[in-house]
DNA sequence: AATGAGCGTTGCAGTGAATGCAACACTCCT
DNA sequence: AGGAGTGTTGCATTCACTGCAACGCTCATT
């Protein structure tokens, strides 16, 4: 809509790639070098961006703090971590907490796995959202026209054979995962890792969250982490009743 | 240097604070509802706020995907990761990485305790840049004029009584720092926890970043804590000796 | 039901802020 | 020295942003 702070804002994703120069920048803007310098010099004063010792700029350290604060705001992840927690230490098993915004499955906890082996994944980022197990609880949750929308409008990359191929298998996973209230991933972002997930539902019945367990295959089988689906639920469950305020939050934990 | 680019990024740290609605962030911004609007408009359309379900608006998703990938590029963080991760495991308490960048120390990587009683941090987290030891290295390496300006400029808060009270205890502390190479925090952020810090440096002999083992008293003693000083220093100095190029990067590791 | 307050939203006219240009400063090559 | 490639600045033009005022909507209140 503001055509300056939109060309300004279009600038992060394109240093998210990689530090870029004034040239650059400009290029791919589409705009002169001036207006792009202007815009980076804006966008430095806030610290949104850095310039690098070779004059290059880069995302800088404000976004970073600011990410920062907009996941402590978060209170549903202050709600879920200690639960997290012992369901961590139940199982020995990564645990991770992912929510739904605008077309986007996002990691916003995570509790380390006990064994060494560790599935790769960060707190921030964009789950794969085809395939994730908590993506398709988040999903399946959407007003059905909205569903299908998003459905159609997402790419379906082939992480493995097991990956979801196309809109109509994704929309049909969907609808079991809905209909059964958990989900599972097996193999389908990375061959041996499986995950199984719980909804968190907030005082609306909505789905607010969605956490899951995964470990990959040299630890445990796909069916011996289907046997954790009962604390797992049990877990989303205990959650849910404390986010939607059906269990007074307790101050000692 | 661009009013509207201004106006929209002073959007979000104010929605950092907490959700608001429109005629809060207009009051704030100072300017017509209708002008806050579509500024917000156009940060909703690039995802960094979002609104939720009572129209309210908060920091969006891909800010926080932003910062994730920001974090990402910073190589030294990879390089460092592995290193860190060693020295936890060689004497068990919580490990901090952290660089410096236009006025702020943040933390850029973190490795937790073993042991149960572990401090409070969190990545992407500003650093207590008065007291940090991380943050004295980081500062005590600054440009003699620079260092002066931001200690001046700096909040001095008392979170104990042994905090730095003021800038020129500040300056003291900082050039005692430069002349060890390796800086202490005392129980100056926490009245019971305790770090000691050794500095990263780059091929150009600045300090990149700085790394920190920190424990609370009541699992180590400071005198305890001070014999993992050459370790601490060991450690920083591979993880200079691989970002300054002067060992190859291994593949394995 | 009707009233009104408190929000968010939209069209519009005026104007000031953003734009692109061109010239300049600077560094790094050859 | 010359020249190519940067980033930077001043300036005139104009267009995008602004503030206003009117509207629509939801919720209380009577």
């Amino acid at each position: 809509m503001s055509q300056t702070v939109d060309r300004a804002l279009s600038i992060l994703p394109l240093l998210a790639e990689g530090p870029a120069d004034l040239g650059q920048v400009a290029d791919r803007l589409g705009v002169h070098k001036s207006t792009a310098l202007r815009l980076l010099r804006t966008l430095h004063d806030h610290g949104m961006v850095y310039r690098q010792s070779d004059q290059r700029y880069r995302l800088g350290a404000r976004l970073i703090a600011l990410a920062q604060e907009a996941m402590e705001n978060l209170d549903i992840r202050e709600i879920a971590h200690p639960h997290l927690v012992r369901l961590n230490e139940q199982c020995g098993h990564t645990v991770h907490l992912a929510v739904y915004e605008e077309d986007e499955v996002l990691y916003i906890d995570k509790v380390e796995s006990r064994y060494p082996v560790r599935m790769y994944s960060r707190i921030g980022k964009p789950v794969a959202i085809t395939v994730a197990a908590v993506a398709k609880l988040l999903l399946a949750d959407l007003p059905e026209h909205e569903r299908r929308a998003l459905a159609e409008k997402l790419d379906y990359p082939m992480y493995t054979a097991r990956s979801t191929p196309h809109p109509d298998a994704f929309l049909r996973e969907l609808a079991k995962v809905r209909e059964q209230g958990w989900a599972t991933d097996l193999g389908g972002h990375e061959e041996s890792i499986n995950c199984v997930a719980a909804p968190i539902t907030g005082a609306d019945g909505r789905v607010a969250a969605a956490m899951s367990v995964s470990a990959p295959n040299v630890v445990v089988t796909a069916d011996e982490l289907l046997t954790l689906l009962p604390l797992v639920r049990r877990t989303a469950d205990a959650i849910s009743g404390e986010y939607s305020g059906r269990n007074p939050t307790k101050d000692a934990e």
